[in-house]
DNA sequence: GTGAAAGCGCTAACAA
DNA sequence: TTGTTAGCGCTTTCAC
């Protein structure tokens, strides 16, 4: 006789010729169990191909054993730039092994939406706790989730100090500290930055970075910042303003979709990189090793990060014990977009 | 007093002054219900912020309201290529007005990893059906699925006419198709491919697509295929393979990353694009526009297709009447990599 | 039009 | 060591 849907636990016990509560404790490994017992459970089980219901359990427990993530798709963001599958690589190492599960949703630009995707999450109770990453400035998800009492950790530096639990880098400026002492040392001095969206707070924090170095150099001006959206038609236009006004020797890009767009513009200018112009990006994404001249850029362990804030987040969720994984510095990763200042 | 932890129905209840189950006729728009209940429970719910708890609903209904997907993450194509970010962007927005969740899952490239995700996602109930991408040679995953019980919908064309429900592109063929003629016009006769990997589907018939242009034209002989693995350092290679030995006036790639490295290892030879050779990507991710010079590529849609792949899933589901979303057909975009041959 | 109660698959408290 | 049972939050008969 052929038994329709899933098997339950009831199938499990009396196939076993145990009760429930016996199969129940063998598979959540607790003691008081004689070692007959749990083998047939365990026969019987393997027979039925039988798993706890991850509904049930979840009914049960008040955990669903599953952690959401939710990104906004801004100008093309998520396509262009493989930043976020690297993160949820690393996310996913962690998640993974210990049967947790990732949801994801992907929202439009407008600010409700990404508001409804959070509130959803947590009044329909179905993750534990969700991953932030892109902090913002003046950032109104931190807020929003401690309102709906759902755990939370953010990839990046939280706005204004908010005391959400946040992984980050250490030393998290050396790489572009790295990437600027670079290019001073290949004699450069006009140096031009073309940062993230204002709206993001990294933005800040590394023309800080940036300009902190120059600054120790006694190059006391600020670099030229033009304001990116991050997005390569931004890019490009802000290389030609740059190189029209600025004329800077070198360039550095917040990423490296706008650095590899940033080496076109140049191309197609008569400009020659590294001869005429250096160019560093940032994140070190496969695609800069791609393009020629391969791209001097500054590496993030994105995958580390993901990681490490995925374990922080299983850790206040009483998961695990500690918190802690390695993530890697970020560093200048030299290769053949930036050369001497003529 | 302050009611600790999520309000479940019967608070909502309570503070209406109704039954249970009244609430839950008015949460799930049942009839046989007075509008003056139907009032106070609305409002009810909406003071508390409650919504039902989606676990409870999940173990009652036995329907997670979650699709699954697992990715493969190989020779990095996860993080080289923004491929799959598309689709399920697409994805995405048919399963969230839906109130579905997408429950994702990155793997080793080991298969028994795959084999495992798949196999937890059915037993443990966690997803009412998968998407499936990147369809196989052999692929053993659709009776796996079938094995497991779980609706299964496949983003391409499945393996030997397996019947498991895909979706693809109208006219699938037809943007080589134009891709090819598109060369031949500008006079090239050596033309390259530069496949996929062996064990994907698509692979073949690409071959088969590009095959049959050139036979069409009477140029008889097979196009050189040197066969990639998808990843960029495999297409360096192929490409200086393909260079020294066919020495095709025009390459077509598999895809966009792989055509990128091929650019830039034709200039590192020397070899002008495109004065001395033509160049064709497929997919038309966001970097074809970024790079220098921009790439001819034979675009696909990715969100169409990963849209219409939800949408079959749901209508199996039966959450949707009708599975049809509307997909273009691939299309050739001629941009600056492809010129008359020489 | 409304409410009481059974039961979805599981775990844990309690009894035996 | 083992089994019985209440109950997690919800939907759905079935009486009223």
């Amino acid at each position: 006789m052929v038994r329709s849907g899933k098997p339950t636990i009831a199938d499990v016990a009396s196939l076993a010729g145990v009760s429930v509560s016996a199969v129940s404790k063998v598979v959540n490994g607790k003691s008081g169990i004689s070692s007959s017992t749990r083998e047939r459970v365990l026969a019987a089980a393997a027979k039925l191909r039988w798993t706890p219901s991850a509904t049930a359990v979840a009914l049960r427990a008040a955990k669903t054993r599953a952690v959401g993530m939710v990104l906004r798709r801004e100008t093309n963001l998520l396509s262009t730039d493989p930043h976020f599958t690297l993160l949820i690589d690393g996310i996913e190492r962690e998640l993974a092994p210990r049967g947790y599960g990732l949801l994801l949703h992907i929202v439009g630009e407008e600010q409700l939406a990404e508001e409804t995707a959070y509130r959803r999450l947590a009044e329909e109770g179905r993750v534990d706790g969700v991953l932030l990453t892109e902090s913002r400035v003046g950032d109104t998800r931190f807020a929003l989730l401690r309102d709906l009492g759902l755990p939370a950790v953010l990839v990046g530096t939280p706005w204004e100090d908010d005391p959400i639990p946040a992984v980050r880098a250490p030393h998290s400026d050396c790489g572009i500290h790295q990437a600027v002492e670079h290019l001073l040392r290949y004699g450069h001095r006009r140096i031009g930055y073309i940062s993230g969206p204002e709206d993001r707070v990294h933005t800040h924090h590394r023309i800080r970075a940036v300009e902190e170095v120059l600054e120790e150099h006694g190059l006391g001006t600020a670099p030229s910042v033009t304001s990116g959206d991050f997005s390569p038609d931004g890019a490009v236009d802000a290389v030609r303003e740059m190189l029209a006004h600025l004329r800077p020797t070198a360039i550095l890009f917040a990423n490296d979709s706008m650095a590899v767009a940033g080496l076109s513009t140049a191309r197609r200018l008569g400009v020659e990189v590294p001869r005429d112009l250096s160019i560093i990006g940032h994140d070190d994404l496969p695609m800069s090793e791609l393009v020629y001249p391969r791209l001097t850029t500054v590496r993030q362990d994105l995958v580390g990060l993901g990681r490490a804030a995925a374990r922080v987040l299983l850790a206040a969720l009483g998961e695990v014990d500690d918190g802690h994984v390695q993530v890697n510095p970020p560093e200048l990763v030299i290769r053949e977009s930036t050369g001497p200042a003529r």
